[in-house]
DNA sequence: CCTCGCAGGAGGGGGGATCGTCGGATCCC
């Protein structure tokens, strides 16, 4: 699938252009349609065979052809011609903090810097001091800049950004003049991978809190130590920001530094139409010269007084944007669904024992289970295929499932799922005969190898998996692993249809790892009726805790309890889950 | 560059802080 290879490209094409000098709606264009072709689901080839690329908004002729150029020759003329004149390498000069657009042209256009390494070198030359609006400190930032650049600038993955802003709120919670605090950005949001922490305190002893912080003993680097802001990198290179807020504008703050940023300007633009005006400071009316403040406390009251019901973070980002907003973009927002609580689920279907390449036993396992107030717990150990993670042999089989049935007995609002995570083979067979299969209480399939297949070959291995007769659910859909494996090149419409066609549910695998589904993908598969299981293919007890990444994830992707089987009693999950 | 609404052309991402330098670029969500 080419979109992320097309959406790369036109975002490179913004930015050039932006050094460039073009106008600023041009560059904006470009910007928007990578961004809307980033999030497709569908495959824009296919897109562009039914004639359908208008539906994915901001593609205008210009565009559209631009994509026609790349499907059809691999090459876009327009952003060849462009590396012509600005070389690519620029895009690495402007993104060393203190360098944008201009003074990245200027570097170019004067000195023919073309990359970091050039960069580095004049600034210790003292080159870059003889240009117009450069002086000493800003060579000195520029050179700071591009060691926080190479210190690394990846996203982390959620669940490691979880556990740093755990215990960074644990130590601030500590001193008696913090009154309040909270994460902000991308980490309230609950988004997949994190690039850096924002976390917001209320305290009457800024000065205190904001030393404490810079001294706590994951700190490498102070960036900025200041009154109300302040600025670290970790020992792990992780930026975290800490502000302090005055209390009376905590809300605001808050729904501010959470974001999206074009949630930000959404809610800014619907309050324009309304002469109301929205800041970090506030909900303000607006009338002429004249502002009056609305609400900034709470949240909650931000929300009402620009007329919305309360948004929670998970739904303040492009996904559904839509349904939020409507399509025109203005529309008042009636209601937001409920969404799926951790709370809501009963039991999971996917985690591994002893008997497969699990740390721990399918007794301990099920304690684990039991003391999170679950009724269920599908044990779905590895097939024989997967010999690295010591799939389970037919033979084991029986004696896994007497294991089963003992404990079993021993309970009694609780049971101990007979399951499998069975391999699905390059031609879409699977791992265990028929009659095998049959006699599992959960089998859900999964593909672990080939995943250089082509695109069809892969999505018929998906179907046919789908259609089995004992397959209850598609495990880790995608295959991607963050930050080390791309998802691999499936049809993921023709994969939903089968599975909403054969009673087949899609796994939401929590493993912060994975995350697969993602909460785009979750979001479309909603649109086209699919269902969903969220498992978080634990390894040890433990991992059961994951779960909650799973939840964001389904909740990002605007699940409610009904959308998801394990919310459902043992007995009505047994019955819904029939073929 | 796109969209709107009209047939050629206009208008288009919100709002503020901060830094470092003298008008404005960069950054944040």
């Amino acid at each position: 699938m080419k979109n992320l290879e097309i959406a790369q490209i036109f975002e490179r094409m913004s930015k050039l252009l932006e050094i460039q000098g073009e106008i600023v709606f041009k560059i904006r264009a470009y910007e928007r349609a990578a961004e809307n072709i980033a999030n497709l689901t569908e495959d824009i080839a296919k897109l562009r065979e039914e004639k359908r690329l208008s539906e994915v908004g901001g593609l205008g002729t210009a565009l559209q052809e631009k994509i026609g150029e790349y499907l059809d020759t691999g090459k876009i003329h327009a952003y060849e011609e462009l590396i012509q004149k600005i070389p690519e390498s620029l895009l690495d000069v402007m993104n060393v903090p203190s360098v944008g657009p201009k003074k990245a042209k200027l570097f170019f256009d004067e000195l023919k810097i073309k990359d970091i390494e050039g960069l580095r070198k004049s600034a210790d030359q003292g080159k870059l001091l003889e240009l117009p609006g450069i002086q000493a400190k800003t060579v000195e930032n520029i050179l700071k800049g591009i060691k926080v650049l190479q210190a690394g600038q990846e996203r982390m993955n959620l669940g490691v950004a979880v556990d740093l802003s755990d215990q960074i709120i644990a130590q601030l919670k500590k001193l008696k003049s913090v009154k309040k605090i909270s994460v902000a950005g991308s980490l309230r949001r609950m988004k997949e991978t994190i690039r850096d922490i924002d976390i917001l305190v209320v305290s009457l002893d800024p000065q205190k809190v904001m030393d404490a912080f810079v001294s706590l003993p994951q700190v490498k680097s102070v960036n900025v130590h200041g009154e109300t802001k302040s600025s670290i990198l970790t020992n792990e290179n992780i930026q975290v920001d800490l502000r302090v807020i005055d209390e009376k504008i905590f809300g605001a703050a808050l729904l501010y530094f959470t974001g999206s940023k074009n949630f930000n300007v959404k809610l800014r633009q619907i309050a324009i139409k309304e002469h109301k005006k929205v800041s970090e400071y506030g909900i303000f009316s607006v009338k002429g010269d004249s502002e009056k403040t609305l609400a900034s406390k709470t949240e909650e009251d931000c929300f009402q007084a620009l007329g919305f019901p309360y948004i929670p973070p998970e739904l303040r980002e492009d996904i559904g944007e839509k349904e939020l907003f409507g399509d025109e973009g203005f529309a008042k927002i009636k209601k937001v669904p409920s969404l799926l609580e951790l709370e809501d689920i009963k039991g999971e279907w996917h985690v591994h024992s002893t008997y497969s390449d699990g740390h721990d036993t399918i007794c301990a396992m099920a304690e684990s289970a039991r003391q999170r107030g679950y009724q269920y717990l599908a044990i779905s150990d590895h097939s024989p295929r997967l010999r690295v993670a010591g799939g389970v042999s037919v033979e084991d089989l029986k004696k896994k499932k007497k294991e089963i049935d003992e404990l079993n007995g021993g309970y009694k609002d609780f049971r101990i799922l007979f399951g499998t995570e069975v391999e699905i083979d390059s031609d879409g067979n699977l791992d265990y005969n028929d009659k095998i299969l049959s006699e599992f209480d959960i089998v859900i399939a999964a593909i672990h190898s080939g995943f250089e297949q082509s695109r069809d070959k892969l999505t018929r291995r998906l179907v046919k998996a789908c259609s089995h007769k004992s397959v209850n659910a598609i495990a880790h859909p995608t295959g991607v692993h963050l930050g080390k494996r791309d998802p691999y090149d499936i049809d993921f419409k023709e994969v939903c249809k089968a599975a909403v066609d054969h009673n087949t549910y899609l796994e939401i695998n929590a493993f912060p790892h994975r995350l697969d589904l993602n909460s785009a993908h979750v979001y479309f598969a909603r649109s086209q009726g699919v269902r969903f299981v969220i498992n978080t293919d634990a390894h040890r007890a433990e991992h059961m805790g994951l779960m909650k990444f799973g939840v964001a994830v389904a909740r990002r992707g605007w699940l409610t309890k009904k959308d998801v089987v394990n919310t459902l009693s043992l007995s009505e999950m047994l019955k819904q889950i029939k073929k």
